[in-house]
DNA sequence: GCACAACATTTGTATGTGCAACTAATATTA
DNA sequence: TAATATTAGTTGCACATACAAATGTTGTGC
């Protein structure tokens, strides 16, 4: 462990991570009122708008999710009519309806709501670096 | 947003940071197998090893849970015989018990494996720097 | 071509977590 | 001091998520 941490709290990727996730998770819960979607979905919308047809198996791992989760997720967006299943042999290929690429303006308004209030807080330049080294940690993580 | 981004999701910290979580939840759960308690559930035994006598208000600020799911941290701490609840007044405050007070070596010892876990893919230098940056991050996010 | 392995998805179940409504204790204030 | 507001904790409910087992599909070796 590093010397110059005061506790294990403040040293642990694992217990500092889930930290920030539930903080931003709290922003972003409101930052995407407006979509009328919960981030993850609206997440998952934006994958499927960028690239309509993903399946399952790999919307998952884009996602970092179960296929379990996926499921369910995309169980949820059919219900509202914002995505189709197209199923082929073992596979199931998700596209985004009208509605569904309808979204895509909203979700990125949020998504820029919610930039803007996390950088009101912790600086522009710290929030992006931040994200930056994230985002490396997790492909590394991926293998 | 930044033009070097390639996607929202790599650029979007509540993207990353779930991602990094679920990621590093699936570690933590591994190594804290040996301990006989979930990730969260140790973090907590920890704080109360290191500070015994503390409310489940503070504890929750702690943890950035929410009270309701302290609560139901503590009833099952409880039932498993590691801490117990003293009422004064409206408060309630949390002692670990000798059963509870002995996790604190496998604890140590489960944050030791997880560590150098993620040390190992990671690098420790790049690893203790993005922890303590998502720890500074946690800070200025609780105001 | 059949038996079996590998794979994608689904379903049942369990746990973590939050919200809203509730209870109980304390503080404030008229 | 009675009435009201605030605070700490609990409980009922809903949803996210994982795991394990079940189902259905494709590929392989014989």
């Amino acid at each position: 462990m590093s010397e110059s941490c005061k506790t294990y709290h403040e040293c642990c990727l694992y217990f500092t991570a889930n930290s920030l996730a539930r903080q931003i998770n709290e922003m972003a819960e409101d930052a995407f009122k407006i979509t009328g979607l919960a981030p993850s979905y609206a997440h998952l919308m934006l994958l499927l708008i960028e690239e309509p047809g993903l399946s399952q198996n790999i919307l998952s791992k884009r996602m970092n999710l179960k296929a379990s989760t996926m499921t369910r997720f995309i169980d949820k967006l059919m219900q509202k009519g914002y995505v189709e299943r197209v199923q082929e042999g073992r596979s199931v290929y998700i596209y985004p309806t009208e509605n569904g690429k309808n979204l895509k303006k909203s979700i990125n308004q949020a998504l820029s709501i919610l930039f803007d209030n996390y950088c009101e807080v912790m600086g522009e330049e710290f929030a992006v670096k931040l994200t930056e080294d994230i985002h490396k940690a997790n492909t590394i993580l991926k293998e």
